[in-house]
DNA sequence: GAGTACATACCGACTAGTTGGTTTATGCCT
DNA sequence: AGGCATAAACCAACTAGTCGGTATGTACTC
């Protein structure tokens, strides 16, 4: 790790927060400059434009949502089912932690959403951060079926397009609603779910 | 129906067309009037606002997308089970026909996510939309349930948020990858795992 | 002549991005 | 160690253009 110079971690930061609320078109580049307390110049000194901002946060936000993931299930089983299951718990605890404070949102799917017309390069970052986690989901859920239900029908990555898919649409209602219980319900649900064709240890 | 003036008609399809594409912030008045072939002085004749027309837009989009459900499903039949999977037949029909000719996406999704900080009359708007449409469906299943699995234990309201959220989430993904099918077969995944709690006729 | 249905020209506010500079840190020579 | 060149880090003020919205005018109808 390079260890980023202070005024471009606070940026990055500021630009963040405040594109996960209100999205890309609406958050101003002097927004995240004085929400960063720090002035314009600096900003075009890191970042080329304000897209060159977005595709870095998109680096930078997918990096600490899997650092926090990582913290919170701890070393990954051997097992692939038990990943599976630890994953799930992992997620879950996220969205009730996040939850606690203001609604579960993910950067990816707001910007995703917001700029695939417009900016073809965003929407190909954003697309390639939504594959590579179905990818690492829908690997565990292969390996863990070939592992412990062998004989069961089902197809992995149309379960791990499920689920993303599923998050992404409770999250955006969620907002919506003002009201993150939905996207707790509908993961449970999920994993309800998943247990009756790939039933945990 | 009091037959709408034709210019506001072809800024209200003017306007559905380009938010559903770019979303509030990127779609300019300027744009609108220009796609539809009327001047800015027509626009702020029939919208007080931009987010006027934003607002009246949802009541137009959600109209249309009730009518062509409605000439999909035919006349609903008498039997709630059967009102489900008419239903899901016509949703399944619907996306596909989308697909045909770009992504399946919804304005009030599109709307809500982008919009639901800063603009909070449109993002009440949008989630009564939803919930109208969550009602809906889960009175049907709850019906359906009581008429003909009685004993089974799932929650109409539950499965109603799952659906919606299922929905949104890949229509989502599907704009992220430009490529429908997962919306298609998130919705045919959907109906599967229904169709075990709830067996068809 | 009063109201409806537009059209044109315009304005103030805001926005992304630039410029031209100052300050601060770094490496090097003596 | 001390001085100095160089470059990285940072800043305030400005610019050119865009956007939502308005003021004013006009043709037509009742």
């Amino acid at each position: 790790m390079p260890e980023l110079p202070e005024k471009k971690q606070r940026l990055l930061d500021a630009g963040v927060e405040l594109m996960l609320a209100k999205g890309y078109n609406a958050t101003a580049v002097d927004e995240v400059c004085s929400c960063a307390g720090v002035t314009k110049g600096s900003f075009f000194y890191y970042f080329k434009s304000k897209e060159d901002l977005a595709s870095q946060l998109i680096g930078h936000y997918d990096a600490m949502r899997k650092g926090r993931l990582a913290e919170i299930m701890g070393v990954p089983p051997e097992d692939p089912r038990d990943r599976v299951y630890v994953f799930l718990d992992a997620a879950q605890e996220m969205v009730a932690c996040a939850a606690a404070d203001g609604c579960p949102c993910c950067l990816v799917g707001t910007l995703a959403q917001e700029i695939h017309v417009d900016r073809p390069e965003l929407r190909d970052e954003c697309c390639s951060r939504f594959e590579a986690e179905i990818e690492r989901f829908a690997g565990d859920l292969a390996a863990a079926k070939a592992a412990h239900a062998p004989k069961a029908s089902f197809d992995p990555k149309g379960w791990a397009d499920l689920f993303l898919a599923l998050i992404q649409g409770s999250m955006l209602i969620g907002k919506a609603r003002q009201d993150s219980s939905i996207v707790i319900n509908n993961l449970a649900h999920f994993r309800a779910q998943l247990e009756a064709v790939l039933p945990p240890a």
